[in-house]
DNA sequence: CCATATACCTGGCAGC
DNA sequence: TGCTGCCAGGTATATG
């Protein structure tokens, strides 16, 4: 599910809700990818200070220690004062004096890893390689431009692998090349400065704009407060092999990208 | 170091 | 109805 407009989209929905509550109790289900990393029991009595985000994690700073929490490619969290005995696949409550904050992951590739700084060995494995954040200052074109340059591996994987910037997955990829115009097999290294820039832009443009449409709901997606997201309607080629391109009704192409499906107009977008 | 393949896990769907 | 195979929003780890 979750890329970084959905992972932003459901910090929204409940980080204010949740500050400053205190954790009443936390309770494990099913493993998730990590193990938790500390005694489950532990973390009563704490307080939830504020929720981050890095990339597609969520960071839950306590008043010791914080929670990383990553929602994998099928999770979602639920923010709320009433709520069900957990379900086949609720594997992580946090019960708070605010609310219990619930997370839901079918495929279980998510992930709850307490540690008690962002120094920690566990905290760098997780986040020690990550990118720069697309919707923030240091986000530079230039910079962009020169790492580019420096993988040779096709755009589409070099996007994905979120280490030039974070947070862009298989739907944004795919919609930011479109944007862009640049084929998703073309190699990095060959992008030059003016498509690189374009590329910059077109990142930032649907990222934001997938985060003020709610993320996409394609199957289960939905934020803390139960609510979907919309940006998937207006999606130029995810999921539209075959169907007409929005811009030259060009056929939509799909192809297999390291194991997964890229989507992309072959008139709209250059080698 | 770089690029690519594998593994993790469950559910939904098309096709027979 | 039930089986099989394929597909799915991620990413650490192994392998070349």
């Amino acid at each position: 599910m979750p890329e970084l407009p959905e992972v932003e989209v459901t910090r929204l929905s409940f980080a204010s809700a949740i500050a400053g509550a205190s954790i009443l109790k936390a309770q494990l289900g099913l493993a998730l990818r990590w193990p938790l990393g500390c005694d489950v029991a532990s973390l009563t009595g704490r307080k939830v200070l504020a929720v981050r985000r890095r990339g597609k994690y969520l960071l839950l700073d306590l008043s010791q220690g914080l929670l990383l929490i990553h929602l994998g490619m099928s999770g979602s969290l639920t923010f709320g004062a009433e709520i069900q005995p957990p379900g086949k696949h609720d594997h992580f409550d946090l019960t708070t004096s605010h609310g219990v904050l619930r997370l839901h992951d079918p495929r279980r590739f998510g992930a709850v890893v307490y540690v008690n700084s962002e120094t920690d060995a566990m905290a760098i494995k997780l986040l020690g390689h990550l990118g720069v954040e697309p919707l923030e200052e240091g986000f530079d074109p230039v910079v962009f431009a020169a790492g580019l340059k420096k993988r040779n591996a096709p755009i589409k994987q070099v996007l994905l692998a979120g280490e030039l910037v974070v947070g862009v997955g298989n739907i944004y990829a795919s919609e930011a090349l479109f944007l862009a115009g640049i084929r998703p097999t073309t190699r990095a290294s060959r992008i030059s400065k003016p498509r690189a820039f374009k590329l910059h832009g077109a990142i930032r443009d649907v990222l934001a704009r997938a985060v003020a449409q709610g993320g996409s709901t394609l199957r289960d997606f939905s934020n803390a407060q139960g609510q979907n997201g919309y940006f998937q309607l207006q999606a130029n080629v995810y999921d539209r092999a075959g169907q007409p391109c929005r811009v030259c009704t060009a056929p939509i192409r799909r192809l297999v990208q390291g194991q997964r499906s890229t989507f992309y107009c072959p008139v709209c977008q250059k080698p």
